[in-house]
DNA sequence: GACCAAATTCAACACTTGTTGAAACTGTAT
DNA sequence: ATACAGTTTCAACAAGTGTTGAATTTGGTC
């Protein structure tokens, strides 16, 4: 059984389904430390002891909660990555158009202002820079993915140096996950002229200028 | 008294400075919620009671430790900032010499190293990207200083929108907070090929990127 | 020495934490 | 009905939580 029909198991009313969208709406909120197992049970409407009896230990419910969407995202961003790849053939895609399959998948679904998917965004940005947990889960997770985008930048790129790549994407991921986090600084920086939460805007800026990042490695 | 004479009075020696010294590092590495008082306390060589008689809640604490060294930065910034707006004189400056005014006082002083300042970075990567402190507490140290660039970077690049260098500042501050976070993934990303901890090598990076970004606009 | 305020310790408070084992309940196959 | 495995509840556990008030110690002033 794959990752999508297992969504679907779970996807609606069975109570293991309810408690990982409780954990990940309050994960996304609070991080892993500030959520207790009782808060979880609370808010899917279960017993306390229910989250223990299907994930196992807290850690481990993280770590579900955290997998659940991540191979659907995976899939998605490498089918547009794929596309676009097949489009420019034989040349290899414009930088652009790199940068966008690996943003619009985010946001050019029905999800994009599901808040089930922006909280784990949310999550991912969470995740993303913790020291704790950055590493490790982030790598297992999503490394595979972000390997063939790589890739494909080096392709599009085939001067620049390796170390110049990876720090272009640690500038993208770093630009991707703040946004994820949606902490409202950007509406308190300008006040309020900039609505941090208009992803579909923000992204429009995003991809012009990781663009324009990269194009000049 | 200013917060330059405050951080010598709490140099060395104190338990004041020595609790503010643990939480510092102890929230940089697990965040508000994954600290104790207790292990901030024995961490600091003092009675569990101690922080509390100092700070009050730990909240207050928190809020202390993260704004103990903001003045100095801020100040550093500035400075840099100033300078280089002064040697452009009567031109605005080049956007590569607002980044470098922006990050070289991170690195470019005897602290690049210092753990203790390694600590304060992550901790201010911790409260960029939580969506509990982020909004609030980052604007409220920082934004004032935040402002100056954001009006040196419309100086010289007067036909970008506004949004687009909101958006732009938005890119360079996940990509720094990131790379404070010291999360060690591009060294797992690149097989060991990139180590993330080497922030002058990586800033090398940051700055040329982020500069194209902005230039592009 | 006596005095006093600041600093520090100690013990305890009321409450919350993750986890568990035994009991009760569910639905289905026999 | 019986049996049985998968769920769900309940109560409790040992350990840890932030905070506090009273007691004690410290260091300097009269």
């Amino acid at each position: 059984m794959n990752k999508q029909t297992m969504i679907e198991a779970d996807s609606k009313g069975t109570r293991r389904a309810a408690i990982l969208d409780a954990a990940e709406k309050l994960f996304a909120q609070s991080g892993y430390d500030g959520v207790t197992i009782r808060a979880i049970a609370k808010e899917a409407g279960v017993d306390v002891a229910l989250p223990n009896y299907y994930f196992g230990p807290k850690q481990s419910l993280f770590e579900a909660t955290f997998q659940r969407r991540a191979d659907l995202l995976n899939a998605w961003r490498l089918e547009a990555l794929e596309a676009c790849i097949e489009n420019a053939q034989p040349k290899p895609p414009e930088i652009r158009s790199i940068i966008e399959a690996y943003l619009h998948p985010l946001l050019m679904r029905e999800h994009v202002n599901d808040p089930e998917w922006r909280s784990y965004y949310a999550l991912v940005a969470y995740v993303n820079s913790s020291a704790e947990w950055g590493g490790r889960l982030m790598s297992k997770v999503y490394n595979p993915t972000i390997d063939r985008f790589i890739s494909a930048l080096r392709d599009a790129k085939p001067d620049a140096s390796e170390d110049a790549i990876y720090w272009g994407y640690h500038c993208l991921s770093g630009a991707l996950t703040l946004a994820f986090a949606r902490t409202g600084r950007l509406d308190e920086l300008s006040n309020g002229h900039v609505c941090s939460s208009d992803f579909e805007q923000g992204f429009a800026h995003m991809v012009n200028f990781i663009t324009a990042g990269f194009e000049a490695l």
